[in-house]
DNA sequence: TGATTTGACTTTCATATCGCAATCTATATA
DNA sequence: TATATAGATTGCGATATGAAAGTCAAATCA
């Protein structure tokens, strides 16, 4: 049997609530971070990433993703093992949610030392930089996809 | 013993990691939203939300938020029993993050309801919009306060 | 072409956390 | 003094986590 988020039922209609059904764990928000803003896209970078996530869970948060409309499957097509994950418009939607969270941590937790020149690009222009961090996944799928 | 967050020590130096080991569960933001949005700052207040928390978890939540800097706990000055929790600064900076993530949902997921008047209010004005929330906040505080 | 490796999972299992109900403590009220 | 209330803590079964090992099909190597 496969694990399961906490909670799966919907609770409430709160858009907090909706939104803490969908993040609200310890893993979705980094594989996010990877996919918006790191161009990450299989399975082994996001098991990549400094955080390590241990492989079920992994699986788990993607089929998570999938199924709450976040993220997209394809095969690689070029390599018929491979996997590939892609952010839907709800995804990129997110990234200024994404930005604005990065951008508290970093306020009031200077250690928060990565993505430094991210973080002050977005103050110097919040909207822009959500929109170009946009863009650029836009980018980056047409040029791996087919 | 009581019960722990999951992964309390810090994994990474990431913006996000670190919003994560703060607001990464499935509790966490729903007490920020009942703190930051609606006026609420007692234990039988946050209790009494629609997601039914249980009392366990308020209270290790309540710890949790206070260890992270994001509330305060005071005596109430006219009820020796009762406590109250209010937002530091570095809770009321969050709000921005709280409704950007509000409106997301909202955008993405029509059927939740809650909240309109104040998503409508976001969407013609996001800036304006959170620091009155803000303010509003503050104002609060210092109503119930000695 | 058979053997080995690789990518993407799935399974196992010990440990940790959740969540309900019951209990506890201090203060307030009758 | 008795009872009610606010704010928790405890016990315990159910559920989720995470490290390691296993699976399996497709790719690469010999």
């Amino acid at each position: 049997m496969q694990s399961k988020l906490p909670s799966s039922g919907t609770r409430s209609s709160c858009p907090v609530n909706a939104a803490v059904e969908v993040i609200g764990d310890q893993w979705t928000l980094l594989i996010l971070r990877d996919m918006l803003l790191q161009e990450r896209c299989r399975f082994s970078e996001f098991r990549g990433s400094e955080e390590s996530v241990a492989t079920n869970i992994l699986a788990t948060r993607l089929k998570h993703l999938a199924t709450h409309g976040l993220i997209e499957k394809f095969k690689d097509p070029e390599d018929g093992r491979g996997a590939l994950y892609f952010p839907t418009e709800r995804a990129l939607d997110f990234i200024p949610v994404l930005v604005a969270t990065m951008a508290w941590s970093n306020t009031h937790q200077p250690e928060t030392t990565k993505y430094a020149p991210l973080m002050a690009a977005y103050r110097s222009d919040p909207h822009g930089t959500a929109e170009g961090l946009k863009e650029r996944a836009r980018q980056f799928r047409k040029k791996v996809l087919p």
